[in-house]
DNA sequence: CTCCAATATTTACGTATGTAAAAAAGGGAG
DNA sequence: CTCCCTTTTTTACATACGTAAATATTGGAG
């Protein structure tokens, strides 16, 4: 019952009486071979066991079809939220997708990196790790093939195309309701080797001063080892309430798995934030982590709009691989975020 | 200051007056060239901007050093760290790894294990669907290539190597930690999709009938489209909970975000589960996935050892590249599973 | 200084397919 | 039946590198 296998293509041809030639255009767009040779292939492919060979394919093509995309890290749904975005976008545009995790390790991105050049990959989608990554290789990525940022990026790279969150919007956004609605908020921020993390407390900063308050911000020089954002949100609050400060404030969390943290800290000293405490203690978060609405508190965000991000980054590198671009203009597409009010704040 | 980009070994060759096979040997061996050369190469490299063309290499080597991995999903953090493991554990190893996620569907699965043979990669690495998965796809594969399922195996493919959890014993250890310090547990199962989710139910039935206790299931006939587990988990506890039943009883989840789910049910209805409340509602979980510390109350649960999981399989799938095995005898590695006592049960 | 053996390098061919140009085949109109 | 156009096949070369066998080099012993 199991097919004969057959390895090449040469080989496929004599099978079935069809020249090799020929056979390569059919794998590559079967419309261009007449219909009736097109059947003749077909009734041979089914009797027999064959893959063209995937390297081979490539190796001279002078497209090869392929897109790269690095993630900084894969234990963030975040992340994973937008490499699926990413992922759809890019199958359903015909490309193959080479995913590669920097696992928070600039030399694993670099190597990463070094693998997209020599695949002569069509582009490279990258989520970099914040100031960890080594700038040289994006900058040496760019300059050999079509390339967009994602997510983050860095303030000495501005002339790179880049899809991300417009965060003086969102933070801003969620500032503006939790002054209106209650106390004003502190910014629980992370140490400072993100470039978003800057940006949203900024825009916290910024926002806070139009509003007429005196922003206030915590949580900033403290050391964390990789990417451990709940440990950190919980060792910080958990401080703060165990002196008890902070104990009826709003606070707002740089994201939402540090203010997973805070609430778990919360918890621990027997405070519920709520919008409903009038007067209490409020958290909030950003980013819309898809496990958000399902903790207790379920927690009051801004959703970033990753599935829009994954799209858009892969509809412009298909327009800088088709060349259709203004050379020198990089495009920054900044989506907005979308308040998610929850329990929380 | 930008160094003259080469784009083959053989313009590499005349720029640096060393021979092409020299060079060949070079970049797959340094110490297989007489260092002095090696000293004469790396000068020359040092001058300008070459990469090996990725394909070339592989095109044909008798060893691509690529494996591949198929995960099913990739918005769940048991995915994510399985791959993690897998992937650090490859590395170290020096292989590449070519990840494609199957992002629920059997046809792109399909489409994956296709790429890797075309690929000629030297071994793949599973975690199916469930029985989503097309069974002949991996069977193909396994008749290909050297091929080990993760995570979870069907129960027709009894000769394939396996690594993943003892769930027998696992779910038999939590269930009798339940019966021992509280309310025998109902279980709160899925639709039955998934492999281990059934192996799951089938040890608590057998463990709670061992310990003289009636079992009983909950939420096993319940359709939900797509992976939402914490919403299948919410809803089914829901119901329950708004009839009054289940209130002050223990319940396992067949996994950790649908005990999720869950206790975001109890926290609805007013419920804290805990092991601390006499006689009350408890809720615990399997998997160990990452949060469960930060939810309130920190979920009790049974943790599935993944990185040992990811590191053996890939260990096993050098054995078996290697040719180290016994042809006819596929190897299963089950690994325990650990209690991670926390609050809610 | 010469010769030999060990090691390094070169030669020559192979890998599986893409692709352009030229030649052949097929099919329909006149 | 012939001619012309379309499609297919053939031919020939290209891609970028791996590798076995042949050849050259090197270093040291005699």
């Amino acid at each position: 019952m199991t097919k004969p296998r057959i390895n090449t293509m040469e080989e496929l041809s004599v099978a079935i009486g069809v020249s090799r030639p020929t056979l390569s255009r059919y794998f590559q767009d079967p419309t261009r071979v007449k219909e009736k040779t097109v059947k003749r292939i077909e009734a041979g492919l089914a009797q027999v066991e064959y893959i063209p060979n995937f390297f081979a394919t490539r190796l001279n093509r002078k497209s090869t079809g392929i897109i790269g995309v690095i993630i900084p890290y894969l234990n963030d749904l975040f992340f994973t939220k937008l490499l699926e975005s990413v992922e759809v976008a890019a199958m359903d545009a015909g490309l193959t997708v080479i995913t590669q995790c920097s696992h928070s390790d600039p030399a694993i991105e670099a190597r990463a990196a070094e693998t997209f050049m020599s695949m002569n990959v069509d582009g490279a989608l990258v989520a970099p790790l914040g100031d960890h990554s080594d700038q040289a290789v994006h900058q040496r990525l760019k300059s050999r093939l079509p390339f967009v940022l994602m997510d983050s990026r860095p303030t000495t790279m501005p002339d790179v195309d880049f899809v991300g969150t417009n965060h003086a919007q969102s933070t801003g956004l969620i500032t503006e309701y939790l002054c209106r609605v209650g106390e004003p908020p502190a910014f629980l921020a992370m140490p400072r080797v993100n470039f978003n993390a800057l940006e949203r407390e900024a825009a916290y900063i910024s926002q806070m001063e139009m509003l007429g308050f005196e922003p206030e911000v915590l949580g900033a020089e403290q050391i964390s080892e990789g990417a451990h954002f709940e440990e950190h949100g919980e060792a910080i609050m958990d401080t703060e309430f165990a002196r008890g400060k902070f104990t009826d404030r709003s606070i707002l969390c740089v994201n939402d798995r540090v203010a997973i943290g805070a609430i778990r800290a919360a918890a621990r000293h027997g405070l519920t934030p709520g919008r409903a405490a009038k007067g209490g203690l409020r958290i909030a978060g950003h980013d819309d982590y898809p496990l958000c609405p399902y903790l207790n508190p379920s927690l009051t965000t801004v959703a970033q709009n990753t599935d829009a991000i994954g799209k858009k980054a892969v509809s412009r590198i298909l327009e800088i691989i088709r060349g259709d671009v203004n050379e020198g203009s990089p495009q920054i597409t900044l989506f907005d975020g979308s308040l998610k009010l929850r329990e929380s704040a």
